[in-house]
DNA sequence: TCCCATACATAGAAACTCTAGGTATCTTGA
DNA sequence: TCAAGATACCTAGAGTTTCTATGTATGGGA
C-alpha cells in the first residue's frame, strides 16, 4: 500500500543527521528510529538510494570503511549540504505553519 | 519539475476546509491559498482528483448547485469524513512532533 | 466582441517511498 | 559445526500522490 511515513521530507531529516556526524547507511536507519522515537522506522530500500540522490546532487559525500571486515560507505555533509540543510528546515517551517494555519478553525476570523 | 507542495497532507486540509462548512472544488483552491498565507496555490488539477478520491471513500458527499447559470459542485463532510479529520489531524502532530525531534540537535542529548 | 474569472474535468508525466528481492560478513548459540 | 540473525550494501519495479497540460462551458466587463 505504500505507507509513506516521510512524505517528501527525507532530505531534511537524512542532512541534519549526518550533519551531527558522519555516517553510514544503515546507522542512518537506526539513528532515524531512535530520534523519532521510533516514528521513522525506514526500510533500507529508503534510505539507501536518497543517500545516492543526496551525494549525487552534492549534499554529501562519501568513503569506503573497512571495520571487521564488514565494509561501509561513510557519508559526510558537504558545505553545499550544510546550506541545503538550512534551505530546508527553512522551507519545513514555513510548511508546518501553513499547514498549521489552515487547521486552525475558521471561525477565529483570520485576519 | 513537481513542486509537491502539500507533500502528502491534502486530504487532513481538504477535510479541514469542509469540516468549517461546505464548498464547492474552486473555491477550495482559493480558501487553501487564503488561509496558508499564499502558500498553498494549488492547481485545479490537483484539488478536484482529490475531491473524487475523498469522496468516493465516504468522506465526502456532494451535490450539484446552479449559482449564476454557473453549476457546482458542493461538498460535504460526512460523519465518516469527520472521522477521518480527528485521525488525520492526529496523525499530523505525530508527524511534526516526530520530524521536530530529529531536527533537534543530537548535542543536547536525548535522553 | 474579446478576454478574464469562474467552474468543472481528465490523461499522462514526474517524483518519492516502499516492497521485495539479492549479496556478503561476522557473531552467537544450539 | 552449522544455522540464524545482525550488520551492511545494493537495485528493480510497483504504488501513490501531485503537477502539467489541456479541454469544455458560462457570465461579466471593457
Amino acid at each position: 500500500m505504500g505507507t509513506d511515513k516521510v512524505k517528501g521530507h527525507l532530505d531534511v531529516l537524512l542532512l541534519q543527521v549526518l550533519k551531527d556526524g558522519p555516517a553510514h547507511g544503515y546507522s542512518v536507519v537506526g539513528a532515524l528510529r531512535q530520534r523519532s522515537g521510533g516514528t521513522f522506522d525506514l526500510p533500507e530500500g529508503t534510505i539507501y538510494p536518497a543517500l545516492h540522490r543526496l551525494e549525487e546532487a552534492r549534499f554529501l559525500d562519501s568513503d569506503w570503511e573497512l571495520v571487521n571486515g564488514r565494509r561501509r560507505k561513510l557519508y559526510r555533509l558537504t558545505n553545499s549540504g550544510a546550506a541545503a540543510l538550512v534551505k530546508e528546515r527553512n522551507r519545513w517551517a514555513e510548511f508546518v505553519a501553513a499547514v498549521e494555519s489552515v487547521l486552525a478553525p475558521a471561525t477565529l476570523g483570520s485576519a
